[in-house]
DNA sequence: CCTACCGATCGGTAGG
DNA sequence: CCTACCGATCGGTAGG
């Protein structure tokens, strides 16, 4: 009988190893001890095969990293575009932005740890890309704030500043949220867009 | 002729290894790559010796870890108590310790990336006390924003989100805080001492 | 998917 | 402080 999450299961009622699959064992183990700290012997083991038998699947290790943090930015990027593309008003796009970001950081805890401490250990040029990817992210946030500000919305007096606090407030609740806590993720999410709003010192 | 900052210097003019040199290079290493990323024949190569050398001064990689984050965190206990100590008013508390956590986490960039990022690579029981270090200062600032609250000075839904908030991204000052950069780390500081009575609702 | 195996490198020790 | 060396483990390949 196939398993409903991962495509097919064997014979013996395991499930298929996939390309997928050995992504999602490395995004677990990379999350919880890093990448120099995670051997390919344990990513086989999580998936119940030997080492060698992950190469049927991938080309290097250093490739798992790379594909880790390229779809978890793309994600992010059209979260960003998406959450934005609705509306005209920068309270709103701000709002709107933050909410999702923050609730991403809140569903996506592994993707974010990986990417925020693992980025670094990538090669020239991706490491290059990745970051500039960031810095996008992080100049579009910014722009939002400025043309609240010159609008008369938001009074603050270093847009950069604030989009740092707005950003790096949201991509920590990976580190300390629970899908088990007092709080839903959705909870946290609204509660982190009104923080982003005072932050920038919204009057309504 | 010794050199000012780091003791003795052989004849030769090299400065001396001590354990406070490998300390200082394993500190910049370990931000840069990581713990599991630092092989100790680089902080070797960074001090000029051989890596067999650097035992007479030290036990072990793990031991060097240790050290830098509970030095780290302990600094961060005594500047918190010190910033707090002169005042009896919650929103001149939550401002002096936000300022000084993030002055620290500005002008100690290394330390900040090194507890962050591999405090979890500590062996038990060091991980557990570590860990509760942080919770006891997450705790301390959120008892602040409580005591703010019933006092009627703040307004905010849940005091940990906020504690969270303020905490987190003033420790992401170190991930992006550049000395050459066009804010003092005076000036970070006190943005974000101000970015922390917003987030609470402070109305003076 | 496996067993068998590779060169390289790791943290660390012996002995001076 | 060094050279010489250790067992263990790493990512990865050969060959089936």
């Amino acid at each position: 009988m196939p398993s409903a999450d991962l495509g097919a299961a064997t014979p013996d009622g395991r499930a298929a190893v996939t390309i997928e699959t050995v992504l999602d064992a490395a995004l677990t183990l990379f999350a919880e001890r890093g990448y120099h700290g995670t051997a390919l012997s344990e990513i086989a083991e999580a998936l119940g095969i030997r080492t060698p038998s992950l190469y049927n699947h991938m080309q290097s290790k250093q490739q798992l990293l790379e594909t880790i943090v390229r779809r978890t930015l793309d994600d992010v990027l059209v979260d960003f575009e998406t959450a934005v593309a609705g509306f005209d008003d920068p309270v709103e796009q701000l709002r709107s932005a933050t909410r999702v970001y923050a609730l991403r950081h809140a569903t996506h805890r592994r993707e974010a740890l990986v990417v925020n401490r693992d980025t670094t250990s990538l090669p020239e040029p991706q490491l290059t890309t990745m970051r500039e990817r960031r810095r996008d992210h992080e100049r579009a946030i910014r722009t939002i704030i400025t043309q609240g500000a010159e609008r008369g919305q938001f009074n603050v007096g270093n847009a950069g500043l604030a989009s740092f606090a707005i950003l790096e407030m949201s991509v920590s609740i990976a580190r300390w949220f629970r899908e088990d806590g007092p709080l839903t993720a959705e909870q946290v999410a609204d509660e982190y867009a009104d923080f982003a709003l005072r932050i920038v010192r919204y009057r309504p």
